[in-house]
DNA sequence: CGCCTTCCTGTAAACGTTTACAGTAGAATA
DNA sequence: TATTCTACTGTAAACGTTTACAGGAAGGCG
């Protein structure tokens, strides 16, 4: 390569990395013999050399819940653009995979760290960041660029409440998979019920298993909507789940909006759709990756403050024809 | 670190690496060390001298399209399983956007590299394959492990026009965006086409601009459908337009399945719980990403023949209520 | 003419591993 | 006891860059 052209292997670096001076003819010499070659410098050798790896790392707490699509898209785009790559972990809901995933990410050496959702495990986290990595979360503001997730979701839950609660519901359901709750699934109950309190609204929980036939979810249904006092509307805790309740209200003649209102997480085209249009709490998840990961990479370059007028949405309540006021 | 644990560098590699013989005390005692300093070997170091990456990367055309997202996890999942990294890049629908991600990929020297539908610039990949890359894709059956995306969605298509043609439809409708149709669609709609001619079924293509209205799209529709020898199936050439055109019918009041049947490619929760549910060609594309890259990495490690009869499933046709006699 | 700049280019060290090779110590063998 | 073998460990080179430093040529200035 070097030979090739002639020149010193310093001088070939000085012009594929565009550093340091160097006459234009040996320039457009070298440029001639790279793209012939089609040389490419290697990554490891130069993270080495540099120590740092241009590669920011995602921790997704599982992959299969497609909220983390927008969100990993968001990330992929602008570290694309800056000229960073993305290496991808899911911890597949399990604190023994993420470990391993997050050493991996650690041996890698990744630049930055974002991690979309909540990890298990904050002192590894903490170590990665005294180590030097740069790390952005949903929720710690003290970190590099301090998103919150979690703050931006909660005006939209605390809307949908107030929604409910004026449409007259008295009584609704926060219904969500059995089994212990994910950390959104924790907060967002949490709020909802919070809120409802203030509101005068009872909120209860309402488990439905995972792989429950619409019957087995009517059955679970009925028993909270069939009865004295009954539940007047259906929160749902994650998009993927509506459907399937959906399916079970279907199948337990239970009428939305009529008899009962129904709300979900997370939008769809699906959601706007289906009849009625579903109403829902949503956050557009790909602009508060782009916005986490801009603030990141700025943070990495040393730049002081990137524009903090360049906010990410919170979250809204869209009401649709699936809320409706209580029945009488 | 190797001075702490009073060992030369190369006995700690020997220990971290699990490669050649140590003595059991100064295995136990180094091991020690690395854990009490949190040590990890650099992978940049380690790929530089062993130039192997133990990533594998995937390239997606189009990561908004959520049919990418069970490929991915399946790559992720057996990825991680074996011990490698992936690194995800993404397309964007864009030819120049690919060819970076490519460099980058090559830059980054991984070991291997699964393509997720199409790529653009198959000379570019050939580079790759030459400079010692393994690639799988799913068409080339040349190529390390022969996989066959697009033999394996045929059967699907094929079963889904047979049913619509012995249900006695003689003209259908191949709905999709406008503009210049995808691979995958350019595909479908051959198939669907030299199908139905072979049935005696007339097919058309029907273009949907991509943010329309559901007025503006009740318009596209009504003019198939609303005439004399009309369209009495629709079949939808992506999973993420169907709700789109569902809203379409419904508002040019056209009623699925009674005037028109409706077929989706792609299956979710929401085809399924959707009044009627919806009829859908589906492949089951997660377990075809694990089946595709275990098998590449077993062509990394040099073993001769992964069992050749984990065949991954080919695509189904599913009818469900969306499908219906035509109407007489 | 000597010296100082300026501009370019080469030399060589360093980054953190792996691994061929050499070396050592003790045990087994002759 | 000398030799060979075994089992372990250290030395040093190599991987492919970047970059501090030095060197050299050309030009300007005193």
């Amino acid at each position: 390569m070097a030979d090739e052209a002639s020149v010193s292997i310093a001088t070939v670096s000085r012009v594929v990395s565009g550093r340091g001076p160097v006459n234009e003819d040996t320039r457009v010499r070298v440029q001639r013999v790279v793209e012939r070659l089609g040389y490419l410098p290697s990554a490891s050798a130069r993270s080495l050399r540099t120590s740092r790896t241009m590669i920011v790392g995602v921790l997704v707490p599982d992959l299969s819940n497609p909220v983390f699509v927008p969100f990993l898209r968001g990330v992929q785009q602008v570290a694309q653009a800056e000229g960073y790559s993305v290496l991808v972990v899911d911890a597949q809901r399990s604190a023994s995979i993420e470990r391993r995933a997050l050493d991996r990410l650690a041996e890698q050496r990744v630049d930055a760290l974002v991690l979309a959702g909540t990890a298990r495990d904050p002192e590894r986290i903490d170590e990665l960041v005294r180590a030097g990595m740069a790390v952005v979360d949903g929720r710690d503001r003290a970190r590099p660029s301090r998103s919150r997730i979690a703050d931006l979701e909660s005006p939209g839950t605390v809307a949908m409440c107030e929604a409910l609660a004026t449409l007259g519901h008295r009584r609704i359901g926060f219904v969500s998979r059995g089994g212990s709750l994910g950390d959104a699934g924790r907060r967002r109950w949490e709020l909802v019920r919070r809120t409802s309190r203030r509101l005068g609204v009872r909120a209860e929980r309402i488990r439905v298993d995972a792989g429950a036939s619409p019957d087995g979810v009517a059955g679970v249904l009925r028993g909270a909507i069939r009865r004295d006092d009954p539940v007047t509307a259906l929160v749902c805790s994650t998009h993927g789940l509506a459907p399937t309740l959906l399916g079970g209200m279907g199948a337990a003649r239970i009428l939305v909006p009529d008899t009962c209102s129904f709300v979900t997480y997370g939008d769809s085209e699906w959601a706007l759709a289906y009849r009625p249009a579903i109403g829902v709490v949503t956050m557009d998840l790909f602009s508060l990756a782009s916005v986490m990961t801009r603030r990141l990479i700025a943070a990495l370059r040393g730049e002081p403050e990137s524009d903090p007028d360049v906010e990410p949405e919170p979250a809204r309540f869209i009401a649709r024809d699936s809320v409706r006021a209580a029945p009488a």
